[in-house]
DNA sequence: TGTTTATATGAACAGATATTCATATATTGA
DNA sequence: TCAATATATGAATATCTGTTCATATAAACA
């Protein structure tokens, strides 16, 4: 057992825990995988996910929070994309997982 | 926008949510981290983890409904291993993501 | 300046969830 | 059979979290 790989502080359970928290709510898998599509404002996403405007703008800031999207001015519009390379590859891993453990390889 | 990849389903959304959910908690994580390192009943992990005997037991519920872990009975103790190859890759990236996040990625 | 549009945010509320406590089940050994 | 040990689980509770509502801010424009 002294020869392997230690076991996680706790700082880091926690920084992982909080991490993975981004992804474990259906709005922010939305949010992620439009952003991940294309950069959108926060109106388009209202559209695209048919959802009250201050829940999203609520969500954003929990990924803004996080580093995971960021966003820039443009006039009144406020226009967010992904922040981390990760999330596309982190959100891939899902899908793949879901759909293997379903058993639909192919589509 | 009609040429690219089509917006997730609604039940992949939540389903991937589901997924994601079970590393959203220090406490699994501990458990899916241990499990990394060696399979363990459930005694060990209580030693290990230095937590309530029912707090496990019900955590490796939820990870068990899941998928992400396995166990046989031997004797009277229960022993917990892994279940799922993106297990480990996942808490990999996950930790990966917050070294680089934090900048030091040495060590 | 007053109005409209886009976005952000605090407060309140409802629903979800992690832990604890008590207890049940089942295996082992005396 | 009785006691001890290992694990599981229902109920209760406290905390956390997502959404809504109301409202604030700020840009655009008449």
């Amino acid at each position: 057992m002294s020869d392997k790989k230690p076991m996680l502080s706790e700082e880091m359970c926690y920084d992982l825990a909080d991490f993975f928290k981004n992804f474990d709510d259906a709005t922010r898998i939305k949010i992620l995988y439009a952003l991940f599509r294309r950069e959108m404002c926060v109106s388009e996403l209202v559209k695209e996910l048919d959802m009250n405007q201050s829940a999203i703008s609520h969500q954003l800031r929990v990924l803004r929070q996080s580093d995971l999207v960021k966003f820039r001015k443009e006039g009144q519009t406020a226009v967010y994309s992904l922040d981390d390379d990760h999330v596309a590859t982190l959100l891939e891993m899902g899908i793949e997982h879901i759909r293997h453990k379903n058993g639909y390889e192919e589509e």
